[in-house]
DNA sequence: CATCGCTCGATTGCATGCAATCTATCGAGA
DNA sequence: TCTCGATAGATTGCATGCAATCGAGCGATG
């Protein structure tokens, strides 16, 4: 997945990365014309842009009224967690019975690096454990050999609340994220699927409340203004 | 989902039917200017469909080399199944829990209408199965409660292969699908999820050897041209 | 004779212009 | 004063023109 090289692309990369690192808010406009002229190309990918991110579910696109950063509901994230609890848990669990030496080796590497950058270190780098998290993640998904999960996922995955997800995790709770990598590394290293499976349940779904919270305490907020 | 007024999205739409009912053949190449032509409209609405149906996954759009009907191996469509297997499964397991009345009692009309479609008839009405069993295993998915199963199934189904399954099934086959579905339907009346869940793992993975061993003779009478 | 390079036709990618639609503001009437 | 309607500005949607890139076919060369 590297950047391609049309004008189309570089736009939508931009935008994609805009949204996920909040950039654009939920809710703001993405007007055509603004966005051509910032990032200084015609209207035309632009709109292609905006329309492979609204397809994707990032924006959400009205006829003849443009394109607004999608808003999720707290709702909705609940159920994206419900999802990916059963789908990264059957990664995880095909991931055991299926992994080389070398994804372990690769894993291991990535779990190591980010107790790194979580540790004791007066600020843990958040961008890092952010970025370091997804590859892990990726890793599982990826081991689990079947060639249209990791697809599936990106559809579950792009969510921005989701990216910020470790921004909203007390020290505690950052820690207990990092024991639940390195054991869901000892069940798949050990091959146990049932293992496997039960650990990245419970660390999906250990994280749900934090951010299924916080989209409660912003709806909150926006019905009090 | 309603077809929406403009043009591009008549040309999606279009185009989207052409290549679920084989109009347009896997591997077919799709020129911007022939589209155009052939629709009676420009090359831009043309473009923004191509686009989406591309992030889709419906098509392999290559830069500067326009966009291709994509084509799946009978490893990717065992994967499919996999994920339908699993996705399905635990829709309907929360479905029998959720049920309403009239729930039930819609999906009682489409089984009904099913098995009438299917029945002792000289020659079964292949659309409309196709129709009403996409309509069935849409309204458990919906009946699941979890509001974003729906779009992620959608990236699943869309496979044109798969809309094209009852095409394949032998009478016995056939009558053994319609009887899964009514025994579907028997558990989720019953409120029971674990025997909603695994009838629908085995009506979707008993479907699984029909379409990859189907594909599997694609790929060879392929190899031997 | 095979292979490499080159030119030309075809196609995609981007920019721009015009028509259609929507939103907001202002004014008339009840 | 409030509501409804009309007009104007802004924005999206579509068509078209031009530049950039790709692929096929031909010719030159080892």
């Amino acid at each position: 997945m590297v950047p391609r090289s049309g004008s189309a692309d570089r736009v939508y990369d931009t935008l994609r990365q805009g949204i996920l690192d909040g950039t654009y808010a939920p809710g703001a406009r993405l007007g055509e014309a603004d966005l051509a002229d910032s990032l200084g190309v015609s209207r035309t990918p632009v709109r292609e842009a905006l329309r492979r991110l609204g397809s994707e579910g990032l924006l959400a696109t009205l006829p003849n009224k443009g394109a607004r950063v999608r808003t999720w509901t707290a709702g909705e994230l609940g159920d994206i967690f419900d999802l990916r609890a059963l789908l990264e848990g059957h990664a995880a669990a095909r991931a055991a019975t299926r992994v080389t030496d070398a994804d372990i080796s690769a894993m291991n590497d990535l779990v190591t690096r980010m107790e790194t950058a979580a540790g004791e270190g007066v600020s843990p780098d958040i961008d890092l454990i952010t970025e370091l998290n997804g590859a892990f993640h990726g890793a599982i998904v990826t081991a689990s050999g079947n060639s249209l999960l990791p697809e599936l996922m990106n559809s579950l995955i792009h969510v921005p609340v989701v990216s910020h997800t470790y921004r909203l995790y007390s020290p505690a709770r950052m820690r207990q994220s990092m024991r639940q990598h390195r054991e869901l590394l000892d069940a798949v290293t050990a091959g146990d699927p049932a293992w496997a499976e039960a650990v990245m349940r419970v660390h999906v779904l250990s994280a749900r409340p934090v951010l299924v919270g916080a989209a409660h305490d912003t709806e909150r907020a926006a019905r009090e203004l």
